[in-house]
DNA sequence: GGTACGTTGAACTAGCCAGTTCATTTTCTC
DNA sequence: GAGAAAATGAACTGGCTAGTTCAACGTACC
């Protein structure tokens, strides 16, 4: 690690504006530069080249968006007792979750790794492992407990928790991240609002 | 439209390749001249430049990925009986569906679309209007046909029409996307066969 | 203030690539 | 077979970019 702190953070957030703007392709060096306010020869000292600085863009913004979405589950209740209270939280958890997801750095970080995943394998590991299979795990074991409160009737809380994610997103992110456009805070209750009607309908006990 | 049209195919499908193994900027038209067989300048004289290649490859793409799919739900069943045979129909068009989407051609496809989102505004338009939309339109025709039928509770069909969708992919199709690998089959009937119960717990009648 | 380290703006290099040109060959149609 | 259109291989052009170099300047620490 050599430089100084402050260059570092500024070359990976102007990094990730550029790379989300241009893809990594045509995201220019020069650019990076221009637009985290230092010079070419900085980045270079600081990342070593445009390989690395993607990945090091790429693992940082992952690790904010999985902090993000696991802090989602907090709000899970343990048991919110009657059916309108578990459905009301099902819906507060969708929406914080359902929000992580859809955010507009979520959906460039998506984005961006789908786009360059032949490019750099690696990458894909680190975001699975650190955390898209914590998050389902963490969210089963909520479910689990749901269902041991007798409040869900579950046979595989894993399933249902990739069902969950599922329900209360449908296709929002990838046809927001083929058409350029934000998901609408609107759009994105409604999808988890009959997202969790249907998963209670399934689930309830 | 000028020249012999077998060329034309041989320089679609070569790119349709290319495009999908190095996406667009790192595919050469050099290298796709070669893998189609011809000579460079026939690509111009053909299809004017790169990005009408690209354009012409994904319209063509999204063509017969959208074909495909509303075939897969020629077998949706107007009226199977009894609940065994309802699930047992559901369960083949879903994994008809799913193999549709979850085909390495149409995940080729998609991740292009995706990475290429900004370069191609108007590709958007093109895969919406002619696919997904109708695709989803198609079956919650179905889905509300099986309500008339008394065989499905069903308050909004497109809604349901979109939560099939997403229960019996869930996110394979985004993590082979990411991986660079294909879906493979018992997966998918996995997916599906868990997804297809979960619809019925919500809605049969 | 002196020293060491980090940063800078400008210039450079080598490689890559879309698009073009052209004389020649091939293919197709009559 | 003749003529027109399509295709070809090779070479070229101009633009772009990752990475590098360097003298000079700026910053931090003692």
């Amino acid at each position: 690690m050599r430089g100084r702190l402050d260059k570092r953070q500024a070359i990976l957030d102007a990094a990730f504006r550029v790379f989300a703007e241009h893809g990594y392709e045509r995201a220019s060096i020069d650019a990076i530069a221009a637009a985290a306010g230092v010079a070419k020869p900085t980045i270079y000292n600081h990342l070593g080249g445009k390989e690395n600085l993607f990945r090091a863009v790429m693992v940082n913004s992952a690790e904010q968006f999985n902090a993000r979405t696991l802090a989602a589950l907090d709000a899970f209740p343990a048991d919110p007792g009657d059916p309108d209270a578990l459905r009301a939280a099902l819906v507060d958890v969708g929406v914080r979750l359902g929000g992580c997801i859809a955010d507009d750095r979520a959906l460039a970080m998506q984005r961006l790794l789908l786009a360059e995943s032949r490019r750099f394998p690696d990458l894909f590991a680190a975001v699975r492992g650190s955390g898209r299979d914590r998050v389902h795990d963490a969210l089963a074991g909520r479910l689990a407990r749901l269902a041991h409160a007798g409040r869900l009737d579950i046979a595989d809380p894993v399933c249902a928790a990739d069902q969950f994610v599922a329900l209360i997103s449908g296709d929002l992110p990838v046809l927001a991240m083929m058409s350029g456009t934000s998901v609408r805070a609107q759009d994105l209750r409604r999808s988890v609002e009959s997202g969790v009607d249907t998963f209670l309908r399934a689930f309830a006990a």
